[in-house]
Order: C-alpha cells, then sequence, then structure tokens
DNA sequence: ATGCGAATATTTGTCTACAAAGATATTCTT
DNA sequence: AAGAATATCTTTGTAGACAAATATTCGCAT
C-alpha cells in the first residue's frame, strides 16, 4: 500500500504567513534591531507586497511580542529591559521544567537518542557562534528537542514560537553570548532522568540549569 | 446591529483593537460557538467595520487560538479536543505554580488581603453560575489575582491573555461545572504560603490544586 | 431516489487608491 | 536660541476591484 495517496498536499500557506516568517527572520537576523521603528509602507516595498498583508503579518508578531505597537505613532521592534528578560526567564524555566516532565512520560527511544547525540556534538565540537545567533545555536537545539518531545504541543508551541525567538532577539541585542559548554553535564544529568522516565527528576534537574542559566545571564547584563 | 466603539480621547487604541475584544466578547459570550465557522464580510458588516481592520483583528485573535483558519476555507471559533485541553491544563499548571511562587515573592500584604477576601466571599456565597462562563466566576479572580500579583507581567500575560479565554471557551463548550465548592482548603493552603512568603511551598500547592482540578475536569470531560 | 459531476455562487486573499487624523519636521518670528 | 505656526510624512481606515479557491446547487445518469 502506498501513502502517497493520503499525502496531504494541502499546505496552502498563504501570503501573510510568509511576510510573518520573512519578517521574523530580518528581525532575527539584525536588519532590524531592537528599539529600531518600522514604516509601513517601505516594509511592504521591501518585501514586495501591499500593506493588507504586511499589516496582518505585523498583528501576529506582536502577538509574538516580537514587535511593539503605540497607537498611531508606529511599530517598533521590541527591545527587552534586563526586568522582562528576568520575567520570561522565569516563565521559560516554569514552562521547560513541565516539557522536561513530559518528555520524560512521553518521549520515544528514538527522540532520547537524538537527543544524547545532540548534546555529544555540542561538546565534542566548541560553540559555532557564527551561526548561533541566528539558528539558535546547538545549545538551542537541546531545548527545542525537549520541547516537542513533550508531546504537548500546545506549551511547545509557546517554547518555540514566543520565548525562544525572544531570547534569540536578545542575544542579538546583548551580542554577548553566555558560556553554554560548562553546562554539558546539566544536560546529561537531563537525559538520564528522561532515559529513566523520570518525570520528577527531569523536571527538577532541567529547572536548575535554566535557573543557572537565567543567574549568569542577568550578571552578564548587569556587567 | 453595528456595535459603537466610543473614542475615549485619553484611549490611544485604535479600531482593530476593539474590534478583538468586541470578537472576542462575542465568542467568550456565546454569540459564536466552538467549530462555527465565520465568514469576514458579514462579521464586518455586524460590527460595522470594514474588512482590512476585521482581518487584523482575526489574525490576533489566532495568535492567542481562539480562533484557527484554514487557508482559503474561513476562520472558525477553535473547539478544544480531550487531548488538547489537557495540555492547556498542564501548561497551566506549570505556569500558575511558577506566579504563586512569585506572588509569595512579591505581592503586597494588601494584595494577600485582598486575596484572602476573595477567597472568604467564595466560601460564603455559593457559586454565582448565571454570570460565571462570560466572566470567569469568583474562581478565576482568585487566578487572576495570583497571576497579576506575581509581578510577572509576561507570565500574567500568558495566563490571562491565552489560557484563561481558552478556558472559559472550554466550559462553555462542555455547559458543565466542576464543582468548585471543595477547593476552598486548597485554596486557603496557597494563600497560607503565600502569605508566609513561602515560594516553594506556594508553588506545591497551586499545583497540586490545579492537578486535582484537571483530573475532575478530564474525568467530566469523558463522562 | 441516490450518487456524480458540471455550472454557479460565495468567500477569501490581495492590490490600488483615497481620505482623515496624528505625529514629526521645518520654518518663521521674536 | 526658544516657541509658535505651518508644512510634510505616517499611520490608520475605507472602498472597490478582481482572480483564485472553495461551497453549493442543479441536472443527469443509474
Amino acid at each position: 500500500m502506498s501513502i502517497e495517496f493520503t499525502e496531504q498536499v494541502r499546505d496552502p500557506r498563504v501570503l501573510t504567513d510568509h511576510v510573518v516568517d520573512k519578517l521574523e527572520q530580518l528581525i532575527l537576523g539584525g536588519r532590524y534591531r531592537p528599539g529600531e521603528k518600522l514604516r509601513e509602507q517601505s516594509l511592504a516595498d521591501e518585501l514586495g507586497v501591499s500593506r493588507a498583508p504586511l499589516r496582518e503579518a505585523i498583528r501576529t508578531l506582536e502577538g509574538r511580542r516580537l514587535l511593539e505597537r503605540t497607537p498611531r505613532a508606529g511599530v517598533q521592534v521590541v527591545a527587552l529591559s534586563a526586568d522582562t528578560l528576568a520575567q520570561i526567564l522565569s516563565t521559560r524555566e516554569a514552562l521547560e521544567g513541565m516539557a522536561a516532565r513530559q518528555a520524560a512520560e512521553n518521549m520515544t527511544v528514538a527522540q532520547v537518542n537524538a537527543l544524547r547525540q545532540t548534546v555529544d556534538m555540542l561538546k565534542a565540537h566548541p560553540v559555532d557562534v557564527a551561526g548561533a545567533v541566528f539558528k539558535g545555536g546547538p545549545d538551542n537545539d537541546f531545548h527545542r528537542l525537549i520541547a516537542t518531545g513533550s508531546r504537548n504541543l500546545w506549551l511547545a508551541n509557546i517554547l518555540v514560537r514566543d520565548v525562544y525567538s525572544l531570547l534569540r532577539l536578545y542575544r542579538l541585542q546583548a551580542a554577548r553570548r553566555p558560556d553554554v559548554a560548562d553546562s554539558a553535564a546539566e544536560h546529561f544529568a537531563i537525559i538520564d532522568c528522561i532515559h529513566a522516565r523520570d518525570g520528577d527528576g527531569a523536571e527538577a534537574a532541567m529547572r536548575q540549569h535554566l535557573r543557572r542559566a537565567r543567574d549568569r545571564t542577568l550578571q552578564l547584563m548587569r556587567a
């Protein structure tokens, strides 16, 4: 039996969706920097679309908190304060803790192996700083795998769509990356718990890991 | 039936924002039910606006997951499956646990008192089922106070804007309310921890409370 | 009747153009 | 150089057009 029959050819993405992606890339890629104001017409021209889909895309990215609008004065790329960053990182701790717990409960064996491979590579190769900012880097892969491994689409969506984008934006803004090398041990501890299907342990380990990362980040920011 | 948006001079909100609010009210108020399809032109006529701001508002509510769009086939009010509901409730557990922790750390004494008053009222008066669905009910006040009391705007926004709306929508869809009366003891336990500035305890108590509520809700749903 | 397929009607997605209201920049005056 | 008046730009909202995709209706063959 061929599965091609049930293949879903229906991915009729609409222009606005592409604009959302493109605009997000432009922001996360540094083309428009935090705090910078976006002019509608010129942006529309640059993207080669009309105002209608652009404005819809802006609304979407506002929802993801990547853009901020001051009514009648325009839209800006968000600029994260130390305080807001701290709030985001706490929220992340809560969400990823739950993600790790549910990953321990729901990840397939294959997914766990892939996860371990990612961390091995992360330890073997030094951090590739070049592409790291835009793609989020290999450390991001680790967290992303756990988010999707939780099989909690809702949770994973908030993390991947909202939280991770903002953290990337922050790294761009800070132009300074926390040293991720020494967190390898913490990563292994998390994986061990997931492998052992220990939800409590996985959540605790993840939260400790993120608490430490947060402390480092906030300390760096204030320095 | 066109709606009048009373424009306040001090309130620099834009037409789309009013449309977002009004549309959310229509959905949470049951005017458009879960699964129902919305037609753009007639909705625009009903709200007395043109399609452009309406489409932007729809995008916003899509981001809040109150609406779902199938490209070229239209928008529908979201209909929650048991599985999705479970995912939302887990996410809520993680978020509100953190909110309770931070509320214990950051709430003012006045806020704690207000919180205790709310719970007292909740215990004294039987649940007012009438307005409960739309406004979220007094139980909702309790959780809302803790969310804002956390002083974590980011966290509070996700809870209030995204999670609570969806849960209200679910209650509407289920037309069945879990009995909230017997959770008074759990509420007091949470408040006591907050009052004692015991973050760990507050988070644990809140999570236990929400786990129980989730189990009850999911059991009801499958019955 | 019942199911199939073609003709028809709606709806969505996008673009252009225009007008009103606010913000921003510039000039003029003192 | 400060402040007021004016001009210019942006943002916001509306209307109308139109192609493309999707629903719906209707007739036809079984």
